[in-house]
DNA sequence: TTTCTGCATGTCCGT
DNA sequence: CGGACATGCAGAAAC
């Protein structure tokens, strides 16, 4: 049997409801965000995914096992009676308020239910809870009371003064999670934790307290005549019975133009800054298949967004839908696709795919002149707004991004505003590098947050719909959480630090998790997601490139390559996990990583490369820390301090990172080189280089490792100038590769210089001479570009790059050749001043079999070689990186320029 | 050659 | 499984 009670809850804070088997919160009145789905408005999806199996509200049929719905289990608090009440598991005894019978009978649609309470219970109730405005899902109080319910036909019952529901503040909506989460429970594991519970509930009334202080300035529902002028006419006689039995389809939500500041009973006052208003509004029901929007296309909107339409006017805005702009939305082709029910519910029938012109206002007051039209398909309609570049574009909006749509009545002027996405990233930059928790109570709260995707999503769709909603209350909510999250899984990724202390409010996501994930392979597959591979995936590019491990169980071939010793994997890297290094005052290198079973920080070589997962079971290096009953190697003290010495050497890499590039004091190539490799600064003392190395295999054409797939935005290839990690890595490690090379190929050359110069000035001095009056001073210049190509091709790199007047950023400090500074002359220049000239003269006067003479390469053709000057270089260059030769796009770049300087001359 | 237009199709999601 | 929708694509039109 299903049923459902209103309830309070005791310990003095809470009042709610709870559903039934069989109950779907298809309206989504109560606005729970979901922890799967992150987004108020989907609560229905929340709910839907139940399984009530017989223990109660256990299984989730899409998410199972996810903290979404465990948690919910473990951290109730309240018992369902089937006598139609609740009682507090903490503290039944102190249950106030009797249950509130509450009769239910199948809607119309026979999807939902329509409860009826009548106007006696509603007087009662509100009597008791000092109900201040009831329609839809409700809101009541009363001095810590709070009740949340579903009456559907209780907005003819109740006087209508203000209403709150359906367009639920954001932080209802985020206090009502709070509170689902907290009191939906299985009727077998209430017992668990009744200290907690009670300790959670205070800390629940603090939150909700602090949610509570919102604007609930919703009027109640105005008759279905006053809503879609387009459709006065065309509502079905069907429908309208069905809307005026199921108060589902009957809500107009009327927002008032200047909402007043309800004064809650409580007395508590608008925090402007903590909170901002984010009204989910659900649709008003009318027209033509007006009740079946899709919670994402039901509008969002703020107190702000509300004045900034309305403005200054008396006209009421009706929220009518919004929508996440596709990539074919915001495209060129200035087509946005309408959602079909929200195009036949708002906007002005059409019979022919000509449609009609629709003028539509935006925020600013500006009108756009749109086609409304549709397109047939597979038997339907696919109505597109045709014309909204120049708006888009106007608005400056790009794929995530939402436009919303509203009417302003009476006059009925559709409204157009918009919603910009927050960066998606900008949760990827929450995520720490190396951050501890599970020692520190009060900081984990977060972790667990991250803990996995369904929870990141979670988080991520709470914090979407608390928008701007101060730290504070995910202080207090991630306090709740971690408290009462008895069975959670505290650990692993945790909030920065510093995000903690100075309480920065992690980053709303505008973009629901739902549709963000299909945006991102909406042509694939779905993506299902282990929630590890999730949580990487959240993570920045740098981050990842911390993460990269060597593939377990795979050998790498050292090759060697130019001297230089590479591991070459077959395989691509993998994620590893993330530890952190700190270098002790003694100079000491030490590891240190959590254990992912039982969170405590285990200290771990530095040389040892940690698996995705790991736990104390894995450490061998310290039997006494190889069981997660090991005591924990850090106090939380200890663990401050390191996090503190990982912060220091984080800001060093960075800035190490940030030198500029003509840096000689930077440490010596290998380190830099090794940096470059890792996408860190390895020369940085506090890591050492075998610890962090990515080990990552020699990038070629065709490499299918991550890195190479993978680029760092997700979309296409590494750009030319692309300037992250793996590109720098490969410019460095080209570069470095490339200067060793000059180096040994200086040497050499420097004995066959000494040994041939005198030959060769005799035999050509005459010549040298007479064509040297020829050359301007530009022709020598090009002259010095153009030379390489003749030259042997051990010093083209060398004279390419002394004529780009570029300086190798690679230098060797111990090298003596590379220390020299700007002033200094290095064995490579002097030996280009000693050589160069004298080539360059040979060439310029045809006297290439001169130069064949002193090379062991003959240069037969001067244009051709000139031509094929830059392909040359490159392939000799393929042999050492060719792909890394690839992605250095100056050096292609100025290669090119000497093509074209060298054919100009040609 | 580029842009526009209308339609087709594959994917995703709700039922 | 069917509907909705994002997007690809081919032909037309414009430049």
């Amino acid at each position: 049997m299903e049923s459902r009670s209103c309830m309070n809850v005791t310990c003095a804070t809470l009042t709610t409801i709870r559903w039934r088997k069989g109950w779907a919160l298809r309206s989504g009145e109560f606005a729970d965000l979901c922890d799967k789905c992150g987004s108020a408005y989907e609560q229905s999806a929340y709910c839907d995914t139940f399984h009530s199996n017989d223990s109660g509200w256990r299984e989730c049929t899409s998410c199972d096992k996810r903290l979404h719905c465990g948690c919910i289990a473990s951290m109730s608090q309240l018992e369902l009676l089937d006598t139609g009440g609740v009682s507090c598991i903490s503290c039944a005894r102190n249950s106030g308020l009797q249950p509130i019978a509450i009769n239910e009978k199948p809607n119309l649609s026979g999807t939902s239910k329509v409860i009826d309470i009548s106007a006696q219970q509603c007087t009662s109730l509100a009597n008791q809870l000092n109900v201040r405005g009831m329609q839809g899902g409700n809101y009541a109080e009363n001095d810590g009371l709070r009740c949340w319910f579903k009456p559907h036909k209780i907005e003819t019952d109740v006087p209508s003064t203000e209403m709150k529901p359906e367009i639920l503040p954001s932080v209802g909506e985020l206090g009502s999670t709070l509170i689902s989460q907290f009191h939906f429970e299985s009727n077998g594991s209430s017992k668990a934790s009744k200290a907690e519970s009670c300790k959670a509930d205070t800390e629940i009334r603090d939150i909700y307290e602090s949610l509570a202080q919102t604007n609930l300035s919703m009027t109640l529902a105005t008759p279905i005549g006053n809503s879609n002028p387009f459709h006065s006419s065309v509502v079905d006689e069907r429908e309208q019975s069905k809307t005026s039995s199921l108060l589902l389809g009957s809500r107009s939500r009327h927002l008032l133009p200047k909402p007043p500041r309800s004064s809650s009973g409580t007395g508590l006052e608008v925090n402007a800054g903590m909170v901002s208003q984010i009204r989910v509004a659900r649709p008003p029901a009318e027209g033509r298949g007006r009740n079946q929007l899709l919670p994402r296309y039901w509008p969002r909107i703020t107190d702000q967004e509300l004045q900034q339409i309305s403005g200054d006017s008396n006209s009421t805005i009706v929220p009518l839908f919004e929508k996440m702009l596709s990539a074919s939305d915001a495209g060129r082709i200035g087509r946005l696709v309408l959602p079909k029910a929200c195009a036949e519910a708002y906007f002005p029938p059409i019979s022919q795919p000509e449609g009609l012109p629709l003028r539509i206002q935006d925020v600013k007051g500006k009108e756009w002149m749109f086609q409304f039209r549709f397109w047939p398909n597979n038997n339907s309609r696919m109505y597109v707004l045709e014309g909204v570049t120049p708006c888009i574009q106007s608005m400056q909006l790009q794929a995530g991004d939402t436009v919303t749509f509203s009417r302003m009545d009476p006059e009925g002027k559709l409204i157009m505003g918009f919603r910009k996405a927050t960066n998606s990233t900008a949760i990827q930059e929450t995520l720490p590098s190396n951050m501890p928790n599970g020692s520190h109570s009060s900081e984990t709260s977060y972790s667990g947050v991250y803990e996995n995707l369904p929870i990141l999503s979670g988080y991520s769709g709470l914090l979407q719909s608390q928008k701007g909603c101060s730290e504070t209350h995910l202080n207090v909510l991630s306090k709740k959480w971690n408290s009462a999250g008895g069975d959670m899984n505290w650990h692993n990724i945790d909030i920065p630090e510093s995000r903690k202390r100075e309480g920065l409010p992690l980053p709303p996501v505008l973009v629901p998790e739902k549709k963000r994930t299909r945006n991102i392979g909406s042509k694939s597959k779905r993506l299902l997601i282990d929630s590890q591979d999730a949580l990487e995936l959240k993570l920045t590019w740098e981050e990842a490139q911390d993460l990269l491990r060597p593939p377990p169980a795979v050998k790498p071939s050292i090759v060697m390559i130019e001297d230089q010793v590479f591991e070459e994997y077959e395989e691509p890297p993998v994620f590893g996990k993330r530890s952190i290094f700190v270098v002790r005052s003694a100079g000491v290198n030490e590891q240190w990583t959590q254990c992912d079973s039982c969170s405590k920080w285990r200290k771990l070589p530095v040389d040892v490369l940690i698996p995705p997962k790991w736990t104390c079971v894995e450490n061998l290096w310290d039997q006494s820390r190889s069981s997660c009953a090991a005591p924990n190697e850090l106090n939380p003290r200890e663990l401050d301090n390191l996090l503190r010495l990982n912060k220091e050497f984080k800001k060093q890499r960075l800035a190490a990172s940030q030198r500029p590039a003509l840096d000689h004091e930077s440490s010596g190539l290998d380190a830099l080189a090794n940096a470059a490799i890792l996408g860190d600064d390895a020369s940085d003392s506090g890591r050492t280089p075998v610890v962090t190395t990515t080990k990552h295999p020699r990038h070629r054409p065709g490499c299918s490792c991550i890195v190479c797939i993978q680029p760092p935005s997700g979309k296409g290839k590494h750009k030319p100038t692309c300037t992250c990690n793996v590109c720098m890595t490969v410019k460095r490690r080209f570069k470095t590769l490339m200067m060793r090379k000059k180096k040994r190929q200086s040497e050499r050359e420097a004995e066959i210089a000494q040994r041939n110069q005198l030959t060769w000035r005799t035999k050509d001095e005459s010549e040298v001479d007479s064509t040297s009056r020829h050359l301007t001073p530009v022709d020598g210049l090009e002259n010095e570009v153009r030379a390489p190509s003749e030259l042997d091709p051990r010093t083209q790199d060398q004279v390419a790059e002394a004529a780009k007047g570029q300086l190798d950023l690679n230098c060797q400090p111990d090298r003596e050749e590379a220390q020299t500074g700007p002033n200094n002359v290095s064995m490579t220049s002097l030996l280009e001043e000693a050589n160069l000239p004298l080539e360059t003269y040979l060439k310029q006067n045809g006297l290439t079999s001169l130069i064949s003479e002193q090379q062991t390469n003959s240069a037969s053709n001067v244009q051709a070689q000139t031509t094929n000057e830059s392909e040359g270089r490159q392939n000799e260059d393929c042999g050492t990186a060719s792909v890394i030769h690839e992605q250095d796009s100056s050096h292609e770049d100025n290669s090119g320029q000497d093509k074209d300087q060298n054919n100009s001359l040609s």
